[in-house]
DNA sequence: CGCCTCATTGAGTTCTGTCAATCCCAGTGG
DNA sequence: CCACTGGGATTGACAGAACTCAATGAGGCG
């Protein structure tokens, strides 16, 4: 019940979905996927709550997110936090911390998640040995940044409504990239609180932005379940355009 | 009297700034300064308000910001306006479009500006050639990331005065890294209309929290102009922690 | 059964946005 | 030199969105 429906991403490859994403963008050849694969150091299994990466602490290894969700998050001193990025199956969630040595805030494991643990070392022979896929890696970070951008955009301009209807716009798209969504749902064990730090909000009035949605017979968030009910009702509401999701090829 | 006072980076050389920026976390020896010089194709001077790339369009150069601001942003449908990052003297701020192919925003000039061009072309042979030198440019790409990440934990967690405070105390701590600003104050012709469109407010409202920093004796923004009054003051409205600057080295 | 976390709801408050008037100032033309 | 104009800046009054506080409910688990 609790557990993701596997589609075809979910094989026993650990970058089959990375290798699905950059696929989608540009060119990978089998060589390219195994000097991928083979970077991959230890692979682990984490609980949700649980903190990957605190800021500031030195880095030597960068994390493949292969199951469940990460989020990368920054707090206020007075504690409030805002989540900045939600990674999906498929991510290289931690790339960002490879050059800038530290991060400057938390990874951690919105749910329970399995991770591959790829050395910095590795990551600079790919970019020495290997430059196609060097750019590759690159780009999955302004892929990444994109995300960012349309998430500054949402919290900064869009209504309460716009922002929670948004959110799982995105959530949605990106889940069908790596066949982890159907387009009409998917399995989002998380809560809602979890939700108002993603979309700067606060619990209770994410809970009566889900309230509206679902009466609009919108989507339905329920039980660690995200179900969709209408989905260009949705995206209107939304005012989702997934041009920043770069779903079309790029070629090389 | 317009004119911003330059320090020292104003020199002749048009990637003063970057290189500058660029020393501060990592080595660069003169080959590979030599090598950023040379990429650069053209070089232009334009009036503030101009666009100089629209979302969509195929690029095939980036920008490299000499003098002024740069700003790129987002608009929703129905015409709202998100600023998603500023950009300074010395900032490589187009970068993202090389991989990216096109951009899912817009570039203007938020200030009259002069800019260097770099053909996509000259980005590629560096990648391929000169290993180190690339990491550099994807570095200052993951930069500018976390500078969007505290631009999403400030629009979506800190209160409005503290946005706008925030605000000021990055763009004070990117300037004096480029030595376009004392600490003290500097050069900032643009309207509150803008500050607005950063800050995720409303004009109006910006306007009374620049009165209210201005009562509380910590920083004038005036004719262009802004002035920090108490620097510490400031820094503690805004909850300001630089450590997402990455402002010390980062040993190669 | 009791406890705990999370979801839900209502009431009231606060913050930020909206609207509209006025002010200020630089630039322009007479 | 002065009236006029236009783009910002400023202000007040008011509206509305989102937050806060607090109570209640629902479900899972030991």
């Amino acid at each position: 019940m609790a557990s993701p429906a596997p589609v075809d991403a979910d094989t026993d490859d650990p970058i089959a979905g990375l290798v699905m994403k950059l696929r989608l963008r540009d060119g990978l050849d089998a060589h390219e996927a195994d000097v991928l694969r083979d970077s991959i150091e230890t692979i682990e299994t984490l609980p949700a709550g649980r903190t990957l990466v605190t800021a500031g602490e030195p880095l030597r290894q960068s994390i493949l997110l292969i199951e469940g969700f990460l989020i990368r998050f920054k707090d206020l001193s007075q504690g409030q936090r805002q989540i900045t990025d939600i990674h999906v199956n498929g991510d290289f969630a931690d790339l960002h911390g490879y050059l800038l040595k530290r991060l400057e805030h938390h990874v951690g494991a919105l749910t329970a998640v399995r991770v591959a643990y790829v050395p910095h070392t590795k990551l600079t022979q790919i970019t020495e040995r290997e430059p196609h896929l060097g750019r590759l890696l690159w780009l999955s970070t302004l892929m990444d940044a994109a995300l960012q951008r349309e998430r500054i955009l949402s919290i900064g301009r869009r209504s309460a409504l716009g922002r929670v209807a948004h959110f799982f716009c995105e959530l949605n798209a990106r889940l069908e990239i790596v066949g982890q969504s159907d387009g009409a749902g998917f399995p989002f064990p998380v809560t809602q609180l979890d939700i108002a730090d993603a979309t700067g909000l606060t619990p209770v009035h994410v809970n009566r932005m889900l309230r509206k949605l679902r009466g609009e017979g919108l989507l339905t968030f329920r039980n660690g379940l995200v179900e969709i009910h209408d989905r260009t009702g949705l995206e209107k509401v939304a005012d989702f355009d997934p041009s920043y999701l770069f779903l079309e090829s790029l070629p090389r």
